[in-house]
RNA sequence: GCCGGGGUGGCGAAAUCGGUCAAACGCGCCUGACUUAAAAUCAGGUGUCCCCUCUGGGGGCAUGAGGGUUCGACUCCCUCCCCCGGCACCA
């Protein structure tokens, strides 16, 4: 048992034995059941754009119609899906996946049914990336016919590499002129290509499919539903084939149901016992939770791993009481990420693996913060199951996280640090040069924590020197006695804009490194003049602003400063009034460029500032004699003269 | 090909609802102070082009390219180019 990467050239990576596909029984979990509401409820959840559109393409929702086509010569009916409808009178021909049970059948009435088994065989064993990497499609006719249901048309039925199993029915109607995978396809065999839709001038495409749609478009040569447009037809056709039992709109999912199954030792053992009275039997809940059995070999050897453990394996049936058998197969480690928070909530419990209540408490998680590389496996799985258990009672909720903040990769040489690249740059020696708090405000200085960055060196230094000048001015403050009475000035205001800012960019807006520059600011104003009466609360201020970046360094300076327990204190809270300011800069532009700026008082109504900016001297400058047409006033912003 | 994210000084970046000469904060670089010297530290400067009565002052141009909307665009709209990531025969 390989996963896909471990096999290289068709072999296995460490010990050469060829690969071989077998089919296998599987446990799955039916996530196909949820796939509407995972599309569906992620309006309620505030993730990145980017990973929800890496789930919607995963879901892969399409909306269509299931056609059914009778195959006479067995007496079958075989649905297809298509969310092209409207095209139905273009179909030319039929095709098949290599995979396809109706493929035996056919080849067990052809002449050529070996040529046919064959093919299927070959094409079918190819897998994934190999199939999808081919240059040119490939197939085989099978002599047989399927007949169009809204036309009576037989269409040769083909097997081909080019249909996939895994999508909508493994069977697709081909229309060639506008689809370009049923052209090429048409192309190469040289089958008949018949144009449905058309621009309202009647200019036929010239070559290859045409599938745009466009205002003008209109169904031709498609018998009563000519004239139609694309949509309209699309819905005519589905409803006449409903009418007659033959098709009917349908909706398609990319999505597959979550096969679990593992031959792997690590991983949660699947709780069910086999019994050849009872059948399959679920592992009572008094057993739970199966416990995995020590083993000396890891390795599965054609079998899984947990099949070595004889004596644990062998296990009596709790349905009868009669000889049974455990499941060898382990779960997909996915499982346990997809619920591990439930169980940090209430992590001693030994009687189940948490307590709703307590769960209901601290759940669902506010915040998320994890690599764009869980995006479709971990996050989706972990939302299905949160359904799933609240379906069956277990949760209260069914979103598992509120919010989800991807974080960038450190790059360098212009790609992500990994170990297969040789590039990885360890933490512990630059935290030996400059600490762990020196690290941490560095690396999310150097840029937004959402994107990607570029590692460099030079800027670490910058940060220490940083850390030094507020080590220094805090120390600087410290020495001196507080003031007495009420604190103000710029520096205090300085200060408490500071706080509104770092508070706004850290809670709302995960803007941490401007963050960062806000409080280098407000140290910039204070290291000249650490005598300030203000100068205590602003250096406060800046240690508790930058304590969640430097921890270490902040409680030291809390201590300096001669207080405890900074972790202890609340968050940092600015006084509104103090931003207020009584005067503004008025900016003044004429036709939209800066011309002036000077201070105003803030209550100067409008139409004193538009007198105050026709006043300015550089503005008359610049209104060259004319007269201003209009006038805009921004509040307490600008004042822009049209000339 | 489709989807998502980007493109702003020498570099990392900022500009939060269309409104403060776009470039905060930091790196780098330049000048100066301190020093025998260097490092460290401190002070000042640093988009670009041009003009003037030049220790100062004024103006033009600048956010990938080109158009548009607007009194006003890094921000909104259209077309295109480039980079990164994801998906990729999904009927």
């Amino acid at each position: 048992m390989l996963a896909n990467e471990q096999v290289r050239e068709g072999h296995c990576e460490y010990c050469g034995t060829e690969v071989e596909a077998r089919m296998m029984e599987q446990w799955f979990f039916r996530t196909t059941a949820y796939a509407d509401e995972l599309l569906d409820s992620m309006g309620e959840i505030k993730w990145p754009e980017r990973i929800l559109a890496m789930q919607r393409h995963w879901i892969g929702r399409s909306h269509g119609a299931e056609i059914v086509f009778r195959i006479d010569e067995l007496a079958v009916d075989v649905p297809v899906f298509t969310t092209r409808a409207d095209t139905l009178f273009g179909a030319t021909f039929f095709v098949i996946a290599p995979e396809h049970p109706l493929v035996e059948q056919l080849a067990e009435r052809s002449p050529r049914g070996d040529e046919i088994r064959a093919y299927a065989k070959v094409a079918g064993a190819k897998r994934g990336e190999e199939r999808a990497a081919a240059v040119e499609k490939t197939g085989v006719d099978t002599g047989f016919h399927a007949t169009n249901p809204v036309n009576g048309e037989r269409l040769p039925i083909w097997v081909a590499d080019y249909v996939l199993m895994e999508y909508g029915t493994g069977a697709v109607m081909a229309v060639p002129a506008h689809d370009e995978r049923d052209y090429e396809f048409a192309r190469k065999f040289g089958l008949p290509v018949r144009t449905v839709v058309a621009s309202a001038d009647g200019e036929p495409p010239e070559e290859g499919a045409y599938s745009a749609h466009t205002d003008d478009e209109r169904l031709v040569n498609s018998d009563r539903f000519s004239g139609l447009s694309a949509p309209e037809g699309a819905n005519a056709i589905v409803e006449w084939l409903e009418g007659q039992g033959k098709g009917k709109p349908a909706v398609s999912y990319r999505l597959r149901d979550w096969g679990f199954s593992r031959q792997r030792y690590w991983g949660c053992p699947i709780p069910v016992v086999y019994c050849d009275a009872c059948g399959i039997v679920p592992v009572p809940e008094s057993e739970l939770p199966v416990l995995l059995p020590e083993i000396d070999d890891y390795r599965p050897h054609g079998e899984a791993p947990l099949a070595q453990a004889v004596d644990w394996m062998r296990v009596p049936c709790p349905g009868c009481g009669g000889e049974g058998r455990r499941e060898a197969d382990t779960m997909d480690t996915f499982v346990d990420s997809s619920w591990y928070f439930l169980r940090y909530c209430d992590p001693r419990n030994d009687e189940a693996p948490f307590d709703r209540e307590i769960v209901d408490y601290w759940c669902p998680v506010d915040q998320y913060t994890g690599g764009v590389d869980h995006a479709v496996m971990h996050l989706i799985y972990a939302r299905f199951f949160m359904k799933a258990l609240n379906d069956i009672g277990l949760v209260g909720f069914r979103e598992p996280f509120r919010k989800f903040f991807a974080n960038g990769w450190v790059q360098l040489g212009g790609s992500k640090m990994s170990k297969s690249k040789g590039n990885v740059l360890g933490p512990d020696e630059l935290i030996d040069m400059y600490g762990a708090d020196a690290l941490r405000l560095y690396m999310l200085f150097i840029g937004p924590a959402d994107q990607d960055m570029e590692w460099t060196e030079s800027g670490i230094e910058g940060m220490t020197r940083f850390v030094r000048r507020l080590w220094r001015a805090v120390g600087e403050v410290a020495e001196r006695a507080p003031a007495d009475g009420p604190i103000g000035g710029p520096l205090a205001r300085k200060a408490h804009e500071t706080i509104a800012r770092v508070t706004d960019d850290i809670g709302r807006r995960e803007s941490f490194n401007t963050a960062i520059a806000a409080v280098m600011e407000l140290l910039n104003e204070l290291a000249p003049r650490t005598d300030d009466p203000a100068a205590r609360f602003a250096a406060e201020s800046a240690v508790g602003l930058i304590q969640p970046y430097a921890p270490h360094l902040a409680e030291e300076l809390w201590a300096t400063l001669g207080h405890e327990r900074l972790w202890e204190q609340p968050w940092p809270v600015h006084d509104p009034a103090m931003l207020v300011h009584d005067t503004f800069e008025l900016v003044v532009q004429v036709n939209g460029k800066v011309r002036d700026r000077f201070e105003v008082p803030a209550d100067t109504p409008e139409n004193e500032l538009i007198e105050r900016a026709k006043a300015s001297p550089r503005v008359q400058a610049h209104l060259d004699g004319k007269t201003v047409r209009k006038a805009i006033v921004v509040p307490r912003k600008l004042v822009n003269l049209v000339v």
